[in-house]
DNA sequence: CTTAAAGTTCCATTTTTTGGAACTTGAGTT
DNA sequence: AACTCAAGTTCCAAAAAATGGAACTTTAAG
């Protein structure tokens, strides 16, 4: 076992619901001897990963670490341009946007605009959905071909709500009406009484994929809205598209949207 | 030489100018043999600190460090209060505004709001400053005793403009006058047409101390609206203080201010 | 002042890392 | 299609670092 795997291991202990973490933590997450988390602690405060929270035995992610990550979203500048158009919605309409990777079967958020209605939607940056059951998901599944779709669900999933699709055929079914209307759209499905809408776009020089969601609270939306929501987000894809020359985009198609609504 | 220092090295290779390495980046800049770069690098995507970029043998951080480092922002929770501030500040009067953090002898912005004005300071997050020649710096500075700003500095310090201190004594002379007013002021120091208004604020309990700053190009401010952020800036500062029960805070004093300037 | 919990240090054993050289890959040329 | 050169990878024995149990020290609480 290399210490960069503990290393790493001791980074994935950090949450939104723990900032940092001391000596006895790592020994009951990670059932390493005290010996070592010790000695793990220090080398990583002193090479420069971990800070010391004051005089305190606490540790936390250092500095560093905050500007290597803020990086990645320069380095995937894909994100960088999707989140400036999530960013102009979201002032715009006031809801909470999002822009979001996939990792397998799971979608995690990487920047966030909370909004400013009362009503808030609020995921935090870094906790993880399942993909099936999201907009954002199925805008960034609808982009793969259905048999690499069903190779990443060999056991099938179990679903979180009755509006969420219950086997794979449902939601190759669904995947096919994203790429037909170039948007997908969610509610109540990983998240209860939050709807969204999500559209995909990538970077064939970099392979990078992201998704661009608008969240809102399922009853405060109307159909007018709903449809500005979902033109701005498929004219600011559809920008970034042309740029990466995405060829896998999904191009908005609102007659068909607006016909089957 | 742990492999975890070398780690923190291939980490300390990323810069806002610099967002992938390869295996030959690492051999000039880390002066590294080949095959340990390779493998070094391999061994840091297996484990999740690196991702490689598209099918290219490019690597770049990854996704893990990017939400980690997020959470720097919550662990030192007195940032985010600061960047509220500053953020609100920036937003009304259209400059730009920052958060940094001192490290030793020098600054780091750590949260940062580009400003509306088309004549914009930008400075990137992560890059560095020095601390004697910033009104940020010196905000932080005027904190510490003298003879520990004396202890900083064993072998002085080599001034980059007129403006700036060129001497302990001169440095000194001016970290007096930041306690007294409350806020230091910079102009045309570490970056030329640049003018700054910072304040500083700790949190007892975690050891972490931050400055607020605001800046602007040298020409564009007006008396009356230099005097207004200068207020604002102390105000946010102040209930920051009043929150974390800071004793080191130093207060505004616009009436020495007002006079002096 | 006493005690228990948390954290640190020690050391022989085990495991990983190292760096030079040989080998493979891949893009650009003749 | 074969050639070339730079970039990247793999191999190996020597050198260095990590391991974990136990003893030791520090810290916080009673």
């Amino acid at each position: 076992m290399s210490i960069l795997s503990l290393a790493v291991d001791v980074l994935r202990c950090f949450s939104s619901t723990r900032h940092d973490v001391t000596v006895t933590d790592l020994v009951t997450l990670l059932g390493m001897p005290k010996s070592n988390a010790s000695r793990l602690l220090r080398a990583m405060r002193d090479e420069g990963l971990l800070e010391t929270v004051g005089e305190s035995k606490r540790y936390r992610p250092s500095l560093l670490l905050n500007q290597v990550g803020h990086l990645y979203r320069f380095a995937a500048s894909l994100i960088d341009r999707a989140d400036a158009v999530v960013g102009g919605i979201s002032d715009r309409i006031g809801h909470t946007g999002y822009v979001s990777v996939r990792r397998g079967t799971e979608i995690v958020a990487v920047t966030a605009h909370p909004g400013r209605h009362a009503l808030r939607v609020v995921t935090s940056i870094g906790d993880r959905i399942p993909a099936f059951a999201s907009s954002t998901g199925r805008a960034l599944l609808a982009r793969l071909p259905d048999d690499e779709v069903r190779a990443l669900y060999p056991a099938g999933f179990t679903s979180p709500s009755e509006t969420a699709p219950h086997d794979i055929d449902e939601l190759l079914g669904r995947l096919a009406r994203v790429r037909d209307e170039g948007f997908a759209e969610s509610r109540d499905e990983a998240v209860r009484g939050v709807r969204a809408l999500s559209v995909a776009v990538g970077d064939p020089t970099t392979g990078d994929e992201v998704a661009l969601c608008l969240s809102f609270p399922a009853a405060t939306v109307e159909p007018a809205e709903r449809l500005s929501i979902i033109r701005s987000l498929g004219e600011g894809a559809a920008e970034i598209a042309n740029l990466t020359k995405d060829k896998r985009f999904h191009p908005l198609n609102l007659a068909i949207a607006e016909t089957a609504s």
